[in-house]
DNA sequence: CTTAGGGGCTGATGTAGATCAGCTTGCCGT
DNA sequence: ACGGCAAGCTGATCTACATCAGCCCCTAAG
C-alpha cells in the first residue's frame, strides 16, 4: 500500500511525473514522495482546503478534481491569483510561513494527499534532490504568477482571456487532461472574472467575441480551440513557456 | 578574503542576514555561502544584468544598488514584475529554467555577486538546509508576486500606488535603508507607471493626490509618509505581511 | 407543479484611467 | 551659454471596462 497510489505507482503519479520532468529522481528519491504521498483527504466544493490567516497548515498534492486559490480583499472582491489541476502543489506557501496567506478552495469534489510540515521539511533534509525539485516546481508557478501578472498590467481583456485558455490548456496537456483540440473545464464566467481581474458581465462578451472571431469556443463546460494557429498569435502566447527542456539535475 | 565580502563578515551581508531569519545557518553554512558570493560584478545603468530568452545566465545576489525585473510584450510595453534592492536575489529562475523569462536592468548602479548554475545546485545538494532557504526566499518573492497581482486585479491606482510604496518601505527596513518616517527612492514616475501598470501621466495625478491628502510625499528621489496611519488604513495594507514569525528550521 | 437560486446573456449608462498634446524645469555635453 | 533631452506636470478628450438592471434557462428543493 505505501508504493501504491490508487491504482498507480507513485513513478506515474502526476506529481511524481512532474518532478522527475526535471530533476532525475532515484529510487529512494520516490520513496520518500510515496511516503509523503500516503495520507490520502477528500473535499467538498464550499469547504475550503486552506485558509487566510490559518497557521500550522497543512500542504496539499492535487490528485484528482480542479481547486482555485485566491486572496479576499477588505472591499469583499476576491483575485483569484490560480487554478490547482491534478499533479499541483497546493498550499507551499502556507508551510513554509507557518501562517497562510491566501485561500485554497475545490471548485469540483477534490482528491489529494495532505502533506505535514515536519514530514516535508524533514524529506528535505533527508532527499536533497527532492528540495531541489520542488524548488523548481515553487518556480515554475512563480513564472505563471508572473504571466498573470503580465497580463493584468497590460493585456487587454480579450487577449488576456485567450492568454489563459492557452495556458491552461498547456498546463493540461502535460498531465494528459488536454489535447489540441481543446478540454473540459468546470470553471464558471464568474470565476473566470474574479482570475482575470474582470466583471462577469465583460468575461461574457470577450467570450462572445472569441468565439465570432472563430479562435476558441468556452460553452457547457468544454473548451474548443476553432483555431489555435489564429488564437496563439492573437495572444503572443509563447508555445514553450511552460517548457523547460530537460532535466536540471541528472 | 573568503569570509570577508568587502568590510563586512559573510554572516552581516544581507543576503545571509535574510537567510538566517528563517533557517538557522550553520557555520558550514555560511561558508558555503561565501564561496558562492566571491565573484564580485559592477553594473552601470542601461546594461542589462539578464536578458530574457538568453540561456546558461547567472544569478546575483544584490549588494548595493537598485535593479529591476521587467517583461517586454510584443507591442514594446513592458511590465516591471518588482524592483531588487541589496540582499536580493536576482535571476532564480533563469538559472533553475536555464532559459530566462525575464530581464533584469539595474536602475542606479549595481554591485552584485555572481553565482552560477553549478555552484548553487552543488551547494544545494552539499547543504539541504541551503536549499531550503533558497525555497523560503523564493517563496517569499511569490508572495510579493502575488500581492502585486491583486493590487493590479482589484486595486484602484491610488490604492495600489499606497500599497506598493507601504511594501516597498518595509522590504528596505528590513535591509536597514528606511525607517518610519520614509527613505530614499531613485524611481522615476514612468518606471513606477510600468511596475503599477498605469500610464506615466495618471502615475503623476495619483502621486499629487496622495500629497494632497497627506498622507504620502515622494518627490526629489524621497519618499516621505506624512500619515503613516491614514496610508496603512487607506491601503488596507496588512503591516506584518513580510514577517514571518521566527526561523522555520532552528 | 411551483419556486427559488445560480449561471448565462444582453442593453444602457457611468467612470477610471489611457492617450494626446503641450509646457516647464533641470542637467549634461560641447 | 546653448541646444538637446529626460523627467515632471497639466488640461482636454477618448475608451475599455464596470455597474446597473433585467431577462432566460436549468436544476434542485419543497
Amino acid at each position: 500500500m505505501k508504493e501504491q497510489i490508487g491504482d498507480m505507482s507513485v513513478q506515474d503519479s502526476p506529481f511524481a511525473r512532474k518532478l522527475s520532468a526535471f530533476v532525475r529522481l532515484s529510487k529512494d528519491d520516490l520513496l520518500v514522495i510515496s511516503d509523503l504521498y500516503r495520507r490520502r483527504r477528500d473535499f467538498d466544493v464550499g469547504s475550503d482546503m486552506i485558509h487566510q490567516g490559518q497557521t500550522n497548515q497543512s500542504a496539499y498534492v492535487l490528485a484528482s478534481g480542479w481547486a482555485s486559490s485566491y486572496k479576499i480583499l477588505i472591499d469583499g472582491t476576491r483575485q483569484i491569483v490560480d487554478f490547482q489541476i491534478p499533479g499541483d502543489f497546493i498550499g507551499l506557501r502556507s508551510v513554509l510561513f507557518r501562517t497562510s496567506d491566501h485561500n485554497v478552495e475545490p471548485i469540483t469534489p477534490v482528491q489529494a494527499s495532505e502533506v505535514h510540515q515536519r514530514d516535508l521539511l524533514d524529506a528535505f533534509t533527508r532527499t536533497p534532490r527532492l528540495a531541489t525539485a520542488v524548488l523548481w516546481a515553487a518556480s515554475r508557478d512563480e513564472a505563471m504568477v508572473v504571466e498573470h501578472l503580465v497580463d493584468l498590467g497590460r493585456r487587454s481583456a480579450s487577449v488576456r482571456m485567450a492568454h489563459f485558455f492557452l495556458e491552461l490548456g498547456a498546463r493540461l496537456r502535460l498531465v494528459g487532461m488536454a489535447n489540441q483540440t481543446g478540454f473540459d473545464c468546470p470553471l464558471s464566467q464568474s470565476l473566470l472574472a474574479d482570475a482575470l481581474g474582470l466583471s462577469a458581465v465583460h468575461v461574457n462578451r470577450v467570450l462572445r467575441e472569441l468565439r465570432e472571431a472563430g479562435m476558441l469556443t468556452f460553452q457547457k463546460g468544454k473548451v474548443v480551440y476553432d483555431n489555435y494557429e489564429a488564437l496563439t498569435e492573437f495572444a503572443g502566447f509563447d508555445r514553450n513557456y511552460l517548457d523547460h527542456n530537460g532535466p536540471l539535475l541528472p
